[in-house]
DNA sequence: TAGATTGTTAATCGATTAACAATC
DNA sequence: TAGATTGTTAATCGATTAACAATC
């Protein structure tokens, strides 16, 4: 429809050019080539110069990209250049890993609440943050002006805790549950599913002959 | 080259489909159509018949697919209708997260050792399992008749372990470290990385004006 | 039978790649 | 300058979809 609309496989290569580029920074290089960057990733230079281009021209010919000014920019176009408060639900051994995790407030994220329905974990303490009950969603979103959950529930509770986030005006989901969930249009979903990963791995193993 | 080849981005639906079926089970159906799984996963019909023909006939024209006999199908093509052993690398967070999910158990995995190079977390208990010297990976291995590792340690380690993964005959690994890793052609790999999937998606997310 | 749904072909659509002029 | 690498066009490749005969 939009003639101006970038595919949505492009976006979804940007972030992997992200993590190289930091790769490549905390590497101590400051100039980098299409060619070094697909290497990495098992991509080809051409396309990587093929998705730049969408958004504009970014290198200087014979010499590469500059290695900051491209991750500044490619963050700007991810609007990652600025902070994101995150609510996540669920405070069991995977909300617990999550919050452990230093990755998303590297990538731009921070996780700004903690809500269970379980009473027995609400009022505790993990790391900074005290879980809240899940009854207080609505206060939690809107005080921190959230826009993105993170969902780590049961798979029985998760359309539940989706549907309630919606109604709360969450317009992103990063959901652990591994089931399709439904969602109105207009809120983006990506799912994390390990096993979804494995089980497409194992397609080309050999056969074991026991 | 093989023109029997079946496109990898066909085999990596699969694992979404046997989910939907397992979904419909689980709610006490028997019959569905290509219809039903595709509104479910947002695909179209078309699409799911001319993936499952790559494999073969498994519908009745008129009535659809017995819910039972194309999982049991889908699982037998992607080869989990067997169990799976698994090594976990990584004690932390993480590992302990991996470990109280049972996602793996029921998507056809065991994990059968967890290993660990902290002394520290050596020799703890985690569920059934003791946590072991990540030096003795190549006898947990062997005993275990181990092909896929899950690997949950910090980015510093992961090519480490990795290495040691490949050196110990490991052919598949699902890896937590979001950086992109140097492996041999004929090992699989697969990342999980939640704040690729966030940073795709704050693309779309109206820009905030404050 | 009539209605429904499959499996498959051919057409369309979109993504990747090869090639190369531009230029640092 | 010569060599290197970008940005972009056109060609190729591959994936999705529309259409429909087959048939339960």
């Amino acid at each position: 429809m939009n003639p101006l609309a970038i595919p949505e496989i492009v976006i979804r290569r940007i972030p992997l050019y992200l993590r190289t580029l930091a790769l490549l920074r905390e590497q101590g290089q400051t100039v980098t080539s299409s060619q070094e960057i697909g290497d990495r990733l098992g991509i080809s230079a051409t396309q990587i110069r093929k998705d730049l281009s969408y958004f504009g021209e970014f290198g200087k010919q014979g010499t590469g990209y500059d290695v900051r000014y491209l991750e500044e920019q490619l963050c700007r176009i991810l609007q990652v250049d600025r902070d994101w408060s995150l609510v996540l639900i669920g405070a069991g051994h995977l909300g617990k890993a999550i919050l452990s995790y230093g990755g998303f407030e590297e990538g731009g994220f921070s996780i700004a609440a903690v809500l269970d329905k379980d009473r027995r974990k609400i009022g505790s303490r993990i790391g900074d943050l005290e879980v809240q009950d899940i009854a207080s969603l609505p206060e939690a979103i809107a005080e921190h002006h959230v826009r993105i959950a993170v969902v780590a529930v049961p798979v029985s509770d998760a359309q539940d805790v989706v549907d309630a986030l919606v109604d709360a005006g969450v317009k992103a989901i990063l959901s652990y549950a591994p089931s399709p969930l439904a969602l109105p249009e207009d809120v983006h979903v990506e799912y994390i599913d390990p096993v979804v990963g494995l089980q497409s791995m194992t397609y080309y193993l050999d056969p074991l002959h026991r």
